[in-house]
DNA sequence: GTCCTCATTGTAAGCGCTTACAGATCTTGG
DNA sequence: CCAAGATCTGTAAGCGCTTACAATGAGGAC
């Protein structure tokens, strides 16, 4: 509760210390070529005074601003905050902070915030996905802002991209129903306009199933927004047709908690009557009755990559264009062999 | 795909136009004493130099950055993201962004977090609940810094407040258990050492238990992490009881999905052989099975508010010190009679 | 003792914008 | 037609830092 000047500068601190504003910088920011001496004169005057740096002067002054940008669809989707948790407590360690805007899958909304975060002064920025308006894109490389995208594999020279592929798993899935005996599929998909990542998984399933010889009717194809009541819907309709499919798959865990919910309700049993398989693996997939089998997004190893990915680039150190994680198959129990025929 | 001059400045818009500095400045911040004349003549400087103002600059001089930091324990909690994502809105209607920083319970790294929103020269801060660091309210206060906390009702002179009562809802799920009968009640908490909400919340329980005459006994007051596996432990450690309760309070959703989801899986019927209760009701909510009886948080509501005021107070608009929503209770079937006796 | 090198410190010029103030222009009333 | 007042526009002084460059001083080699 010391009764201080409001608020001491870098100047004031210099006189208190007896040395010049250069050297209180030099101290501030661990230059090299600083005396011992005279590091402890100045951080001694920096606690008596209650110092804090003003970030815009540094800012301007300097050049970066010691934050990245982040542009991620939405905050509700648990598998993003988790993934914007682990980048945030990362970047921590490098010193940098996060800024963080949603767009909810707006492409043109997405381009209005990149703007808004360039003129902040970010020093970085990350995209998710592989959609994006051109002149984002475009804006990025005029400005020379070190930029990645990320939770997808495009491999595509004007984006870096550190992510996994979506269509893999998507197509073991399929792989993993029709070994269980399964014909008749059905697909429950987020919205795919603007999200490539739904659309990978989408497709995925369609081509897999179809190369198969069991192609999903397009009756049996349903795309609904996501959330919870969403897929208990999408359920409901499925369950209209005059033969109901074996096995659904959903484009996210979200969907298929729904489709599970609304099954049980409707007195099915899974995986005895229909089997659910899911896209996520959140944290309660696995205490689902019965368990969800899902794909294990590595949404937590992806913020430690990313996060060191785009500080590298910030550093002007090399990385690699194009890096991939693996998002393994967790088969449990909501698929099981099918008992139609 | 134009080509341009890197990066234009608003000494080149001003030489464009043919105008003074100040005159193109007083455009971008629509400032009065303009004339339609000019004003058309800057902005087509602007365009045509695809001109983006430097925020560092304009924050140095201006001494706002157009932005307010928001301290939140964790993002991992979908009621903290549905509230941001409220925030985050309504916010850009003022055309002010947002710096979220999480602090994971630990009010030290909050008052560290702190001081690095300040040094960035947020124009305002929002903490959530009661519990800080005297050094953090303090440090706001010696500031001058627009603040406002939030979540929690103590009326504190010295925190501005915006948020709900959890302790009245808490009293009225009890009331509703006793009502259907229930004596044996059990509850399991959050960890209460720095979360006021999660104290004032187990504190009503206790209290509204013990003063109707059915005290919860120590055995069946449970604390455990935030997660559905936590949950569904402390339900399996309440089941080992010799007399197990016949109703279980919890301190938010997601530990009442992880009860509600080991019941299922020990085939106990909920409400019939254990009534379940949450608090925030989460989307999946009513989808659960039974739908969870449970409080509504008023987390998008509370984003709206929080928003407007903390504007309010750096605009230096008067706003109340302390607002209030309501917080209801959802009573759904996850409560019923108790017919242990 | 002189000269050179290198580590350390200081000087001062910005970084790109805002804004107080002053100056210019335009109305309008007398 | 002029002065007063209102409205618009320009000038220039910062905002609080960083950093290129210059200056200083301490050792060492000769």
């Amino acid at each position: 509760m010391t009764k201080e000047i409001p608020n001491a500068l870098l100047g004031d601190v210099a006189r208190a210390a007896g040395v010049s504003t250069a050297s209180v910088s030099r101290v501030l920011n661990g230059a090299p070529h600083v005396s011992q001496r005279l590091r402890e004169r100045v951080e001694a005057a920096i606690d008596k005074l209650g110092y804090v740096p003003d970030g815009a002067a540094r800012a301007l002054a300097s050049r970066r601003i010691g934050a990245i940008g982040v542009l991620v669809p939405t905050l509700d989707n648990p598998v993003f905050s988790a993934w914007i948790d682990s980048l945030e407590q990362r970047l921590k360690h490098h010193d940098c902070r996060l800024l963080i805007a949603t767009y909810r899958y707006d492409l043109d909304d997405e381009f209005a915030a990149l703007r808004t975060l360039i003129q902040q002064g970010v020093d970085g920025v990350v995209l998710l996905g592989h959609d994006h308006r051109e002149e984002s894109i475009d804006l990025l490389q005029r400005r020379r802002l070190p930029f990645l995208t990320c939770w997808h594999n495009v491999n595509d020279p004007d984006c870096p991209c550190v992510g996994f592929d979506n269509a893999l798993p998507a197509r073991q899935l399929v792989e993993h129903l029709l070994t269980l005996g399964h014909r008749r599929l059905a697909v429950i998909s987020a919205p795919t306009r603007t999200n490539d990542r739904a659309r990978a998984r989408l497709n995925s399933f369609l081509k897999t199933a179809e190369q198969a010889g069991y192609p999903i009717s397009p009756g049996n194809i349903i795309t609904v927004e996501y959330g919870i009541a969403e897929g208990a819907e999408a359920f409901e309709e499925l369950m209209t047709r005059p033969q109901p499919p074996t096995a659904i798959l959903c484009g996210n865990d979200t969907l298929a908690f729904g489709v599970m919910l609304a099954a049980q309700r409707s007195n099915k049993k899974i995986p005895e009557d229909v089997s659910i398989t899911g896209y996520d693996n959140l944290p309660q997939s696995p205490f689902m009755n019965p368990p969800l089998t899902t794909v294990a997004v590595p949404a937590q190893a992806l913020g430690d990559l990313v996060a060191d990915a785009i500080i590298a680039r910030i550093n002007g150190n090399p990385s690699p264009h194009h890096q991939q994680l693996e998002a393994p198959l967790v088969i449990r129990r909501s698929t099981g062999p099918s008992t139609s025929g």
